[in-house]
DNA sequence: TTTATAAACGCAAATAAGTTGCATTTGTAA
DNA sequence: TTACAAATGCAACTTATTTGCGTTTATAAA
């Protein structure tokens, strides 16, 4: 895709969600679009560097994450991580080197049968999947 | 359950994963089982007052965690929380409120599945999995 | 019962993620 | 062009979690 296409794209996303669209959150997106994997603040915080100051970017992304723009998720680490997802999905994280890989299906049949388990919530938003196990690599040690 | 059946119970599972039956552990495990519901190091912290470190209660915590003695998750509040699961479920949180609320099925099934979708990971060893949503009062206020 | 030893503990200090207050700038709709 | 809410930058702050290290303790073996 071009880099005007992609940029108007982003911009279309932020008015659609009722931002505005500013250098620092376009830039934002465009690297959690580009990177297609979880990021941490700081990751993205390096690459934005002398640009875009660390509070901008945490309230950037917790703007996008409430709209559900981006995906919010931990891997027991300590750090929040965000990923633009094309198509939703989850993770499997290996405990020992902290690898992670997608895994292409979600619990969307699950999500469908909760209000009939609840009295006090009729509405799911949003879920968090993780997985964790020991990689091959790690296993061979 | 008696208190001494229940203490001996408590020896037994720390002395099953290779820990020793020190007063901290088994007060620690036992707030656990009588709570039965997601607790922060807080809330642990709370109940220990006087008798045991915060340091301790990590370390504690952290230990059964890996052994998968008590179940480990976050709630997108910055807290790790803890629970122990006599039957393994997940739980529903309302972003507004935080009132949580336990779900009873898992996805064991869904689980079984991921070898043959991983090239890196043959075995699962644990996973999290929470929902976000609007409790009913909230969403009436 | 004694003893050796690894596991567990307590304390203080450090680290690091995330937040807040406030003054300033900027995108956008009118 | 303007008005104003949204977004930003900065510094200081809060709070969860970790670390180093010297001490204590549970436990298995002698």
């Amino acid at each position: 895709m071009k880099k005007i296409k992609q940029e108007k794209e982003i911009g279309n996303i932020l008015k659609n969600n009722g931002f505005k669209v500013t250098p620092s959150r376009v830039r934002i997106l465009e690297i959690l679009k580009e990177k297609h994997s979880p990021m941490t603040v700081e990751d993205i915080c390096f690459l934005v560097q002398n640009e875009t100051n660390k509070t901008t970017v945490y309230r950037a992304l917790d703007d996008f994450s409430k709209k559900g723009i981006i995906y919010q998720t931990h891997f027991r680490d300590g750090k929040t991580y965000f990923e633009f997802q094309d198509h939703h999905h989850h993770h499997i994280v290996c405990t020992s080197c902290g690898v992670k890989e997608g895994i292409s299906f979600c619990v969307g049949d699950i999500i469908k049968k909760i209000p009939k388990h609840s009295k006090r919530f009729t509405k799911i938003n949003d879920h968090v999947l993780e997985f964790f196990g020991i990689c091959q690599k790690c296993n061979n040690i």
